[in-house]
DNA sequence: TAAAAATACTCCATAGGTATTTTAT
DNA sequence: ATAAAATACCTATGGAGTATTTTTA
């Protein structure tokens, strides 16, 4: 004998008669009418073999057997709203999983670390699952679902599936070291331009698998005739720094690093920064996110507007 | 907006289909078809706002809200799973709650605690509420539904909502110090009667509130003009029997009680045993019992048998 | 006698069945 | 081209409403 599931609508009409000790109430707090709410517990009754109230004639009572199961079913009846809750929760995209890749270079920006600080804040229940990669590993993680999406600087392929969205552009700047000689006698951050690059020391950052900020330079200067001598070719961009303020060379980095050896390294505007500025760029799929991954992307878009201003 | 609660049966149909991966498959084990079941399916993803599977020409996958759905909605079909089969066996009266009171003469006898034991041990889960008091009292709670049975002697007042089956009877034995006069000259154990009492040093156990074995004695002594003289009175039964141990007189005490002292006391059967015998009576309302104590009932009525064939 | 619950019936919403179309590889 | 899911439509079970009767203190 596989007896009948449960009703669930019947477990509610019984807390609520329990909860009242009266049908007709009961019936009026449950929206309906009092015939149809008696069948449903005599129903209820029978499924069970168990007689859950007594009857009275100014009401009804708990058996014990009632009792136990309005002990029993309380919970019951709360872990099910509980679920809807959190289902709610996940489909209005306040909790659930995003899996974001990043390049090193997204990471070094402060942006990258306050948007995720900034997502856990507001949405604990976010789970976030993070991974750094080059931009063509993570290019191809997120045509093929292993992420949700991606920040990276200069896209190296942009497959039709993807989407790919520049959150903001970056001015670059030049480091110097200070006592260099292209800031004697000038103003303490003179605006300089790549024709001054001319012959200087120059120290790179060469990241495999991507064409990034200083192929571009590389570019702008041989379109100038401008010919830098290559000091030092490092593998982040903070080594770059590191050399520039042991007065090794000069250098060329993204706005937001600027503040890194103050005591060491001055910063000045380039003119041609807008042909070399940075971007950061989100990839993600054209289809429709999860709810949760488009609540972080609109977070994400908020926090680049922020950027943005501040840039 | 107050969400219309979750439906158990698309809760069920999500599981079969999360499990197969295959909504013809998962229909078939339902023992459905595959339309309503991806109707169901579908007004289920629709309420919760969530894609639940992704579909492929194959079959169906999670998606991961789908997941996390199973995740926590297994736990609940399962609780769910198990309320039923408590009530199951509450129904059955293989658990619950049973409030038997009882004499402490019927405690006495080694029917009581030994059906006590044999009830845990085969229905661990009937939680036995026990309590000691006097025959009125046990008789008064019945009657006022405080407690379910009571295990008395002799009916004190048989109200006609209560119900007073004999378990069973039990006779009576005449106690004597092993050196006593009336043994001496005749066989080990010899057949005593009431007129033997005549003139001999009698303890007695009065109950207060309880007409019981004593009195019956006393009424049928003085039938048959037989005057003993009352040596003690004491409040309990074993106490008798260490008096005589000691030498102090005579008793009459129930069957079940010979063993006690067995270097000095003999135990004689008595010629009116049927005149005194005391029963072990049970108390119980009229009206159908809960299924726990029905259950209850039976096991004191198979051992009740079991104590006939004994006694 | 006066409440509350139970019964008798009616109606309709919807779960489930049948037939068919659409989809994706 | 094929297997699976989606759609369209129909049927019927049963939950809920209305009117009435039964119950019990």
């Amino acid at each position: 004998m596989t007896t009948l599931p449960l009703d669930l609508r019947q477990l509610r009409y019984f807390q609520a008669v329990a909860e009242e000790g009266h049908m007709t109430r009961a019936a009026a707090r449950l929206g309906l009418q009092q015939p149809p709410l008696s069948q449903q517990i005599k129903a209820l009754e029978l499924q069970l073999g168990l007689q859950l109230f007594e009857r009275h004639p100014k009401g009804v009572r708990l058996t014990e057997a009632g009792r136990q199961l309005q002990l029993e079913s309380n919970k019951l009846l709360q872990d099910m709203a509980d679920l809807q809750q959190r289902m709610a929760r996940l489909a209005q995209g306040e909790r659930g999983c995003v899996a974001l890749g990043f390049t090193s270079s997204a990471a070094a920006h402060w942006f990258t670390p306050a948007a995720l600080r900034e997502c856990r804040r507001r949405y604990p229940d976010i789970s976030l699952a993070l991974s750094e990669a080059n931009a063509a590993d993570i290019t191809a993680a997120v045509l093929a679902h292993r992420l949700d999406c991606g920040l990276i600087r200069v896209p190296v392929s942009e497959p039709p599936e993807l989407l790919f969205e520049t959150l903001f552009r970056e001015p670059v700047v030049l480091a110097l070291p200070v006592d260099h000689r292209l800031l004697r006698g000038r103003s303490a951050t003179p605006r300089l331009s790549l024709a001054d690059l001319h012959d200087e020391a120059l120290i790179l950052a060469r990241r495999p698998g991507a064409p990034g900020l200083y192929a571009n330079l590389l570019a702008q200067c041989e379109a100038l005739g401008v010919k830098p001598r290559i000091a030092a070719e490092v593998d982040r961009m903070m080594s770059n720094l590191n050399l520039v303020a042991a007065g090794a060379g000069i250098t060329v980095v993204p706005a937001s690093m600027q503040g890194t050896h103050p005591e060491a390294i001055v910063y000045c505007p380039l003119k041609e920064a807008k042909l070399l500025d940075a971007p950061m760029t989100l990839v993600r799929r054209r289809a429709a996110p999860a709810a949760a991954v488009a609540t972080f992307l609109a977070l994400l878009a908020e926090f680049a507007k922020t950027q943005a201003g501040a840039g």
